[in-house]
RNA sequence: CGGCGUGUGGCUCAGUUUGGUAGAGCGCUACGUUCGGGACGUAGAAGUCGCAAGUUCGAAUCUUGUCACGCCGACCA
């Protein structure tokens, strides 16, 4: 491929809708172009990158026994009425009639297809286990789609789903996915990949990890433990603490005029944040009920522990006049019983608490919860923080960092099967459901996070399995015959070795223009001609990341490329893990 | 869904306060001089000033509505 025919326009000025360094790029280099809210076209240098990304994907699968499937965009309504998602799934969802008013959907993912395609096929025990995949688009209406190509609303996925006969058997296979999923991520050059237990949400299900890449720009919280291998998403991290205890007071309610939040309470009766009891009142999306979360004051609510424990979907709440809740005074003990309410374990074992006492102006000081109020439990619905407990090792060593998924894998139990009815016959004749795994890597995410920590500040430094080319050839001074005839040999010499190349033989345009067009491109070899390096019969050859400098005589320059390419190759699969 | 912000040639932006009929740089076309980290000169093409309604002799500029996009938050297999 030549530069100077190379579809998509690289410039100079950063975009200014652009935030994040990866988006920035990404653009100013010609790889993508929004069309929507959310809604990118790929040029074809991104297209080859995520073609790439697809093939290792592809084969790592069908390493693992997959077999390559496609599921349409476009599925009817009556397969999501069937596992019940239709209803229960939210806005993500794009829900729309065709001309005869029919309802369908726009497949987010594809479970329903999943169970639908394979439903008559796997009617014998003898049949499992086994796991289709595919690589296609999905859409999800976000919310709000941000960071380029990271959170989008239309992109392709590879997606699998693999049935079993029994639980051990999915547990050896999600382990085999598990490393499969390393692979991948090695193989495209990424090691700062990590994997988190995690909160298994619309999915269903029970045990699931997330791979987070860590980056500063990662949307996603990701607790890890800097003395054990303990990590997890936030949403999912237990939270230990240990409360000294302290004096025990009398129970005493006293007038706290205008002190409506936990900083301004403690500072006005002079006690510490550590000893006191803050109110998160939330309502239950059904039927409007009152639940009070009561957390250290120091501490924040965990909503997605506090969904899983309500067992229903919840929103912040709404005080009103009428309600049953004086805000700003909320404490657990005298609260109205039309309220539910948890008490989380970081209130556990202070011997002498502040909390509001439910009257306007009021608080309580020295309650005491096991002592004052009845029937006490507590739960973790708070979120852990830095330097917090590990709940594997015990020691002070939680770290908090930030990271983006690039995949997820879950075990899905009998949540799809069951609800749409498919079901095989066992060795005993009795009729039984599959047990399900599904895997999911986002590709145009994967291209971005992998731009995101790959890169300086002129472009992009793609690992070599991914690039766009793996080499890029520029002539500098096409207008030379020398220089342009040595230039268009070494090109067509390269590619009969088998080597991807991009090559730059634009006239007229300047050394600059084309060393930074190179940077954007990102090939991770690069190969200058010039008429100043053919004065000494070499050649320049670089890496994108400068860790190669070196001009190399024209003679030995097909032969050095070629080394110099099977090193970079070299580099990456030496990280790779061997599991067979 | 809440808060904030922005819409002016392909890109980055000025012009809006104080209404007078659209500008710069980059990019693009042609010619010339240049040539190792985004050169320079000359000439040129390219804009429904997001859209609609209103006020006015006159609207990019003022008013109202609306749409789109972005950021923060909420939400997110």
């Amino acid at each position: 491929m030549k530069v100077a025919n190379l579809i998509g326009s690289r410039f100079k000025e950063k975009p200014a809708d652009c935030v994040i360094d990866s988006h920035a790029l990404m653009v100013r280099g010609g790889y993508m172009k929004n069309v929507g809210n959310g809604i990118f076209s790929e040029f074809p240098i991104l297209r080859r990158i995520t073609a790439k990304i697809e093939q290792i994907i592809r084969q790592e699968m069908d390493a693992v026994g997959g077999q390559e499937v496609l599921f349409p965009v476009v599925l009817p309504a009556d397969l999501w009425d069937e596992s019940g998602r239709y209803e229960s799934v939210g806005n993500e969802l794009l829900r729309f009639t065709d001309r005869s008013n029919s309802r369908l959907v726009l497949a987010m993912t594809h479970e329903e297809a999943a169970v639908h395609l394979v439903r008559e096929y796997a009617q014998s025990y003898a049949k499992y286990p086994f796991m289709i995949y595919q690589i296609q688009r999905k859409f999800r209406d976000e919310a709000r789609p941000r960071a380029g190509m990271i959170r989008v609303r239309e992109f392709t996925m590879k997606d699998a789903y693999s049935f079993h006969t029994s639980q051990e058997d999915l547990e050896r296979y999600y382990e085999k996915c598990y490393q499969a999923y390393n692979r991948i991520f090695q193989r495209a050059g990424i090691p700062d990949v990590v994997t988190v237990a995690s909160d298994s949400g619309m999915m269903g299900g029970s045990i699931s990890h997330e791979y987070m890449l860590l980056t500063p720009v990662g949307e996603d919280s990701i607790v890890l433990c800097e003395e054990c291998d303990y990590r997890a998403n936030m949403e999912a991290a237990e939270n230990k603490v240990v409360n000294e205890g302290g004096e025990l007071q009398e129970l005493e309610c006293i007038e706290t005029p205008d002190c409506k939040t936990i900083e301004a309470v403690c500072r006005f009766l002079g006690s510490a944040v550590e000893t006191s009891c803050k109110a998160v009142v939330y309502q239950k999306n059904m039927d409007d009920t009152y639940v009070v979360a009561f957390v250290r004051g120091d501490y924040e609510v965990n909503e997605t522990k506090l969904r899983n424990l309500v067992g229903e979907e919840i929103h912040p709440a709404e005080i009103t006049q009428d309600s049953p809740l004086v805000a700003g005074y909320i404490g657990p003990y005298g609260i109205s019983d039309k309220v539910e309410y948890y008490l989380d374990v970081t209130l556990q074992g202070i011997s002498s608490l502040v909390a509001g006492a439910n009257k306007e102006n009021f608080h309580y000081k020295g309650l005491n919860l096991e002592r004052d109020l009845e029937n006490v439990s507590y739960v973790d619905i708070s979120k852990i923080k830095e330097g917090g407990i590990c709940p594997h090792c015990q020691k002070h060593s939680i770290a908090i960092r930030r990271g983006i998924e690039v995949g997820n894998i879950f075990q899905l139990g009998t949540k799809y099967t069951k609800t749409m009815g498919m079901t095989y016959t066992d060795e005993n004749g009795k009729q039984q459901y599959p047990i399900m795994g599904c895997y999911g890597i986002g590709v145009g995410r994967l291209a971005a996070s992998i731009c995101e920590v790959c890169h300086d500040e002129y472009g992009p430094v793609w690992p070599i399995t991914i690039a766009p080319w793996e080499i890029q050839l520029l002539c500098l001074r096409a207008d030379d015959t020398e220089a342009k005839e040595t230039a268009d040999k070494l090109y067509a010499d390269l590619q009969n070795a088998g080597m991807e190349v991009i090559y730059d033989d634009r006239e007229g345009f300047r050394p600059g223009a084309m060393f930074s067009d190179a940077d954007l491109i990102g090939a991770p070899i690069r190969v200058v001609v010039s008429p100043r390096n053919l004065k000494e019969s070499c050649v320049e050859i670089t890496t994108r990341d400068k860790s190669v400098k070196e001009m190399v005589p024209l003679e030995n320059a097909l032969e050095y490329i070629s080394g110099l390419r099977q090193k970079l190759y070299g580099q990456i699969w030496e990280k790779v893990e061997d599991y067979r």
